[in-house]
DNA sequence: ATGAGATCAAGAATTATTCTAAATAAGGAA
DNA sequence: TTCCTTATTTAGAATAATTCTTGATCTCAT
């Protein structure tokens, strides 16, 4: 018996550890198949496409569950719901001002992001969030806005 | 007649202005006096020690107002309510994942916090938001948590 | 003083998220 | 397989931060 000969596996991803359900398929191939943040109302809207009697409380559950797993990461960007990303490379987010996309920024090879700042000495950052708001390449270089 | 004859006057500062009521003198103390970064339950909280007769609309009012004016900063970090912040230097936060504390962290001089992320060419950044996690210098050099 | 517009206050409404409890599904043992 | 235990899903209620609505009050320029 090898590893696929089972669909239902456990999988084990950074820290945490969790069952690929069905529903929980579904939603990682969601965030997998259009990488644009979407808020958990949104990955429901999609689901429920795929997987009609899916709910949404699901939906929070699932995305949770891989969030504490490491398998997908959450965004806050503005005041706005929690956006979700399959992307586990470290990087930043930027939200287009104009468009409202929200674009992943990578963070540069070898870089640390950390090294701009006037840490307190002593501290130990575990965690880093870098949320950028302006204008994405596109709308930068469209003529200003009539509406 | 020179500015200080007159308590009620209107301030000019960054991009809006507003006038600066009772109300707002107070919530704007709050957060001079004590720059812990309350969330706008707490800065009602100190406020009313103040004037006792103010609303937590107010309150809400009054931040608005002043984080539209340029004159205080609201700040995301985690999941929890927005925190205010009247330190107008380019500056990031650091929250304490074992006592709480929200720290402000400088830019070191002449630093660009943007350096280390590969900005999609093109892209123009208005506004950045750093908020890092870990432990603030005071718990990391304590023994290992009990409880 | 007066009128227009800004601000304040109280509470209702909205919205994202979490919680609760009951039903269902899954995996292991017999 | 069948039974048992536990994890997961579901629907809806509850929570909490924030915004909205509306009428009262205040300010400032006339
Ligand atoms: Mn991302
Ligand atoms: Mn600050
Ligand atoms: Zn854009
Ligand atoms: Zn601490």
């Amino acid at each position: 018996m090898n590893h696929e000969d089972h669909q239902e596996e456990t999988l084990h991803v950074g820290s945490g550890e969790f069952r690929m359900t069905k529903q929980r398929r579904v939603v990682y191939d969601v965030l997998l198949d259009q990488r644009d943040h979407p808020t958990a109302q949104e990955v429901y809207s999609r689901a429920k496409r795929r997987m009609p009697g899916i709910s949404l409380a699901t939906v929070y559950n699932c995305l949770d569950t891989m969030a504490q797993a490491g398998v997908v990461k959450q965004v806050n960007v503005a005041r706005d719901a929690t956006r979700f990303c399959p992307n586990l490379r470290p990087h930043a987010h930027f939200l287009c001002a104009r468009c409202g996309e929200v674009l992943d920024v990578d963070l540069k090879p070898a870089a640390d992001a950390t090294l701009a700042w006037a840490m307190p000495d002593g501290a130990s950052v575990e965690h880093l969030e870098v949320a950028m708001r302006g204008l994405c390449p596109t709308c930068a270089s469209q003529p200003a806005q009539l509406v």
